[in-house]
RNA sequence: GGUCUUGUGGCCGAGUGGCUAGGCAGAGCUCUGCAAAAGCUUCCACAGCGGUUCGAAUCCGCUCGAGACCUCCA
């Protein structure tokens, strides 16, 4: 059974064959450190670090490239061409750098807080200038970039005429073509500078109020908005890697742009398999800046919003997202978070039941339960190896969960089921839930003195109970549930304890 | 206007033509001093209209609705 993933490119599932086996490069579009990440930016990455923790699992030697974006992005086409860092960093009376300082660690922050493990390389877009220029000067040299007024820009309809002779026309990845795109109403201005609407520009020319500006051949400037992932992933991936991976708002004109560079400096297209992630939608819209209805990461912890009825930990957004398939929308909402909340909680408590058990070796006395046990947690990599489907996977194992409860409350004796099955299952239930879906528990272990005080609040409560004292038995548990801590009494007459 | 996606029960969401997706919420029951948790049972669905088929949420057509990209965007 081998691993399908859907590429964009030929917009099917194609079975994943390494270029150089078992090594996989793998290139994902990160963020632009000009502000904070919200819950949007929160679904590429983790959706890619489970793609990333899968073919690890899958035994593939992975090199993860994300980029950090921090000469930032810059508007065009008609409008002013004002580098967003700086124009945001004299608002707030920063320095550039400082700027993106302060939001690269709020951005590792985040994501350490969601479980992301890092990238083996986080290259940033400001320390590959040089690496920029000189793709620019050879796509320069092959004729298809052409020099005005200090900018360059690429020559989209004589690559575009040249390479659809080889099947490799502009458009390719996001089923486009240049006509189409002509006969749009949008309007043009100040766009002389160009030779056609379509080119887009490679470097600019930069204004004198304009920080962030480096050297180069056609004077001080600044690098163009694509090509930077063309530089570093060739650079460290080589000039044809495995997956190249981003959001689906990236596949035009991002990913069609990085195709075209690329093609002409390494005269091949980068990525073997094209995988998009799609969007987090707040009532059915898009969450973006230009919707202006942005739920920033921080506020999603503290749970400072007025769209929030409530915080919501890291653990329970990776849940709702690993919920949905990463290539469908995922529409956000109280209601939707607090059921990943609840979901999490009991898948968790009791996976976290269930690993510490030691089983006896017997042969199973349901032989049906102990096929059907099996079969669930057979399919976990069937589903994962059919793009991915972590949906699936969370499913079956939401239809362990209530084996493994009545296994606990002796509903079912545990030899039911063969100790074979029992142990694979809660091997394969660590595997999945903890090393491939990244899932942690969020209460920090405790410290052992907090134990040694409920403990001893339960048996003041134990004792009580005993008297049918029911007024300081009740008074212990209330008074405890307040401050978020949750007493269960147990079949045997133990009680457990559970913190918020 | 062009390109594309999509419409599943109160909410979120899987669904490869025939087999209960799953979660949360709701109802009932069991356990329990009460509760919580847990377990069991249960209600609620495939936008509409046609067509193909022995059989369609799944394929085709039309209608209506929603969304994304075409400008920075995960």
């Amino acid at each position: 059974m081998s691993l399908k993933v859907y590429n964009s490119l030929s917009r099917q599932k194609e079975i994943f064959t390494p270029i150089n086996a078992p090594y996989v490069g793998m290139y994902v579009c990160g963020p632009t450190v000009s502000g904070e990440s919200h819950l949007g930016h929160a679904r590429p990455f983790i959706s890619f670090d489970v793609i990333y923790r899968y073919l690890m699992h899958l035994g593939y030697k992975v090199r993860y490239v994300r980029n950090i974006t921090d000469a930032g992005h810059f508007e065009e086409e008609g409008r002013e061409a004002t580098d967003k860092i700086s124009e945001k960093a004299v608002l707030e009376k920063l320095e550039p750098m400082e700027l993106v300082q302060k939001y690269t660690n709020l951005y590792h922050w985040a994501m350490s807080k969601f479980n992301n493990l890092a990238p083996n390389i986080e290259p940033t877009a400001t320390g590959h200038i040089v690496e920029q220029i000189e793709m620019i000067k050879k796509i320069i040299a092959d004729g298809y970039a052409y020099e005005a007024n200090g900018s360059v820009y690429f020559d989209v309809e004589k690559y575009n005429t040249d390479f659809s002779k080889q099947g490799k026309p502009y458009g390719m990845l996001s089923g486009r073509n240049i006509e189409d795109q002509q006969d749009t109403t949008r309007e043009l201005d100040n766009q002389e500078e160009k030779r056609n609407r379509n080119d887009f520009a490679l470097w600019k020319s930069a204004p004198v109020e304009h920080i962030m500006r480096w050297q180069s051949p056609w004077g001080e400037g600044f690098p163009g908005w694509h090509i930077e992932c063309s530089a570093m992933s060739t650079k460290y991936l080589g000039s044809e890697f495995d997956i190249h991976g981003g959001g689906m708002d990236l596949l035009f004109p991002h990913h069609e742009c990085e195709i075209a560079q690329s093609t002409v400096c390494n005269h091949k297209s980068p990525a073997k398999y094209w995988l998009h992630n799609n969007m987090i939608t707040i009532q059915g819209k898009k969450m973006g800046k230009s919707y202006n209805n942005v739920i920033k990461l921080t506020e999603l912890f503290s749970g400072d919003s007025p769209i929030l009825s409530q915080p919501y930990s890291p653990m329970t957004i990776r849940f709702f997202i690993l919920q949905s398939h990463y290539r469908g929308t995922l529409d956000f909402s109280n209601e939707a978070l607090q059921a990943s909340e609840k979901a999490f909680k009991r898948l968790w408590e009791a996976h976290e039941w269930f690993a510490k058990q030691v089983f006896e070796n017997n042969a199973a006395t349901d032989i049906e339960l102990d096929k059907k046990v099996t079969q669930l947690v057979a399919e976990f990599s069937e589903f994962m190896n059919d793009d991915f489907n972590s949906a699936k996977v969370i499913a079956n194992i939401f239809e362990l969960v209530p084996i493994i409860n009545s296994i606990k409350d002796k509903h079912i004796l545990a030899n039911a089921l063969s100790s074979t099955t029992l142990d694979h299952m809660q091997a394969e239930l660590k595997v999945y839930i903890e090393s491939i879906f990244g899932l942690i528990n969020e209460r920090p272990a405790d410290e052992g003195q907090l134990d040694g005080v409920l403990q001893l609040l339960i048996d003041i409560r134990k004792d009580a109970k005993s008297r049918k004292d029911f007024l300081t038995s009740d008074k212990i548990r209330n008074e405890l549930a307040g401050l978020g801590i949750q007493l269960k009494d147990e079949k045997e007459g133990g009680t457990s304890y559970t913190i918020a």
